[in-house]
DNA sequence: GCCAACGTTGGC
DNA sequence: GCCAACGTTGGC
């Protein structure tokens, strides 16, 4: 399923567009306000193949994201955020103290990789249980059963959809 | 706190 | 290469 995304999202970018995505974030452990607050951040810690795949080859400069909270009552969309550096590797994979070493990811050799975002803006948060219920969503892969993926991407036209649930304007991005 | 779904690991 | 065991995600 996931190959079929990468191929169809490869050829929206060869037409030029911007991608969209989606990133998930536990509520108490990086929430949006932290990323407000920050104003930029490594999205590190990601140790899921499919999701690091995405980031060291697909997600570019300027694409947008919507910052999804989980493990939280609801799980909600909380705003879109902006890709402002490309796929680097992710150093804390090699720092022994770090919770996210991986003794297998070196400088020379990295295993796992990141990028870099920043807020652009916050959204009237959008809960999973609306975004179940709204049939323009039907099929979006965030809603599938037992999916978990942490980065995705996301269709333009449901990215279009969440913002207009969210109150917010996709075309002063 | 429960547990379904999924990914990873490692024995064979 | 199979698959059982284990660990994690994340909604409920």
């Amino acid at each position: 399923m996931i190959k079929k995304f990468t191929f169809q999202y490869t050829r929206r970018r060869k037409r030029g567009r911007n991608m969209k995505w989606l990133m998930k974030s536990e509520l108490d452990v990086y929430p949006w306000s932290q990323l407000v607050n920050d104003g930029n951040t490594h999205w590190d810690g990601v140790r899921n193949y499919q999701a690091r795949n995405f980031m060291r080859d697909s997600i570019k400069m300027g694409d947008l994201v919507l910052f999804y909270h989980s493990n939280c009552k609801p799980p909600h969309v909380a705003g879109v955020a902006r890709v402002t550096k490309e796929g680097y590797p992710d150093h804390t994979s090699w720092d022994s103290k770090s919770k996210y070493f991986d003794p297998k990811s070196t400088p020379e050799n990295p295993r796992w990789y990141m990028v870099d975002i920043e807020p652009v803006i916050e959204m009237k948060p959008v809960s999973l249980n609306d975004l179940r219920t709204n049939p323009n969503l039907e099929g979006m892969p965030l809603l599938a059963r037992g999916q978990r993926l942490s980065v995705q991407p996301v269709d333009e036209g449901f990215f279009r959809e969440i913002c207009a649930m969210g109150g917010i304007d996709p075309g002063k991005m």
